[in-house]
DNA sequence: GTATTTTTGTGCTCTAAAACATAGTTATAC
DNA sequence: GTATAACTATGTTTTAGAGCACAAAAATAC
């Protein structure tokens, strides 16, 4: 596809929302955002809440999950250092529909939704970079659907880990750079926790991965890959 | 919840994006706008197809599905008259993810997402509109990869059924007001076509609901959201 | 109007993955 | 440092739902 010139542009010279600001919406969100730490296992924000703050995670990791049907939950997102998150609930006009909780000692930046939709209105690029980033996210939760759905186990865990990857990087050894529980794991790729580590076990056999409890190291990054793709 | 005052009045004032707009804007639309008929079974657009359209269903049904895995097709959306579709695409910088298909007979009115994008720039409402439908759609995506992953092949269907009702509504005499083949009923359910002829045999048993060839006349509304709910 | 394709309906078989059970292991609390 | 709880591992059983086969019925083509 050739990607249309604004987009282009757009993407090319802004990495995230703060170099769209000028000095004075700097100001604004520096004098009304609030600085907080996150324990492990700490919630963010509940499922059921009237959303108040958009978040920026500035330091630690975050899941956004939701609970389901006979205590399994689902994650639905993983949230990296700057990253913003919350704000969907808000501009939907609705309550929280999904849990946040901090995966590891978290800090967070929370902006009220009213100065966030205060300088919208006066700068088009924070609008765009929202659209943008609603398309992208939508874009990832109808993949996610077909995969959760129709991918077999195995697939559904190599995705997974193909997803780590690429959210949170590999270690000089190759080392996944984030220690999952088998029960996130198992949320993550929509299966027991059994069958996470059954699976787990199985990469390990089939020397795509090497376990040291929670460290995962990657062998085979292409087979896992393969593995993927083919469910 | 209690709705921000800025989104409330927003979505008072406006059910549809055409009324965001003054007369300039209008014109600039009704000039590049392109009106095309599409019959039954016809493609508007393709899995892989670079974007360049929004467009506006004016008359008809609209399904967008992903191909799966093994000929399994899984629809993600379904379009009603006057309904926006085909944007996120653009909005992303992606091709398109999914495929557009009529159901019936159906007439649909493609605007260039450049005049859009212009209009956007100079009208923050219409920015907004896209951001709120984004955010709407993007919560319904995420309820929906829990909805289908977790619940049981009844709860699936009989939630597709809710859906049904809800988007197209019911006749007088209680029938859901689309037809579909028991192979979208289960591409929409996310099961096989023959579970999904059981499934709905079962309903008929139950006395939820009364089969006449694809016309679904619904019985016991109520029960139908119950089975949909415990999943 | 007949032929061909598509859709619908049922029965039967098979299997992927859930559910359950139990035990070892590693954290966390006090 | 011991107790308690949470996590990991693996074996066994059960079952929901896929897969397949085959008719009958309906729609579409010619």
């Amino acid at each position: 596809m050739q990607i249309q010139d604004e987009i282009l542009d757009f993407s090319k010279s802004v990495k995230e929302v703060w170099k769209l600001l000028n000095n004075q919406e700097r100001n604004l969100i520096r004098k009304n955002g609030i600085i907080q730490h996150f324990k492990k296992g700490q919630q963010i924000y509940y499922e059921g809440e009237a959303p108040k703050f958009m978040m920026c995670l500035l330091k630690g990791k975050v899941k956004i999950f939701k609970d389901g049907f006979g205590g399994r939950s689902q994650i639905i997102r993983m949230i990296r250092p700057i990253q913003y998150f919350a704000y969907r609930a808000y501009f939907a006009g609705e309550d929280y529909l999904t849990t946040a909780e901090a995966f590891e000692a978290s800090t967070v930046c929370s902006i009220p939704m009213k100065i966030i939709v205060e300088i919208m209105q006066r700068n088009y690029q924070v609008c765009y970079y929202f659209i943008r980033q609603l398309s992208v996210d939508l874009g990832i939760a109808d993949e996610r659907t077909v995969n959760l759905t129709q991918k077999h186990i195995r697939g559904r865990l190599a995705e997974a880990l193909v997803f780590l990857i690429e959210s949170y990087g590999l270690e000089d050894d190759n080392t996944i750079n984030i220690y999952l529980s088998r029960d996130d794991l198992a949320s993550l790729s929509n299966m027991t926790t059994s069958n996470a580590i059954r699976t787990l076990t199985g990469f390990v056999t089939e020397r795509v991965i090497v376990l040291d409890g929670r460290k995962i190291k990657v062998i085979d990054e292409e087979k896992l890959r393969k593995i993927s793709k083919l469910g």
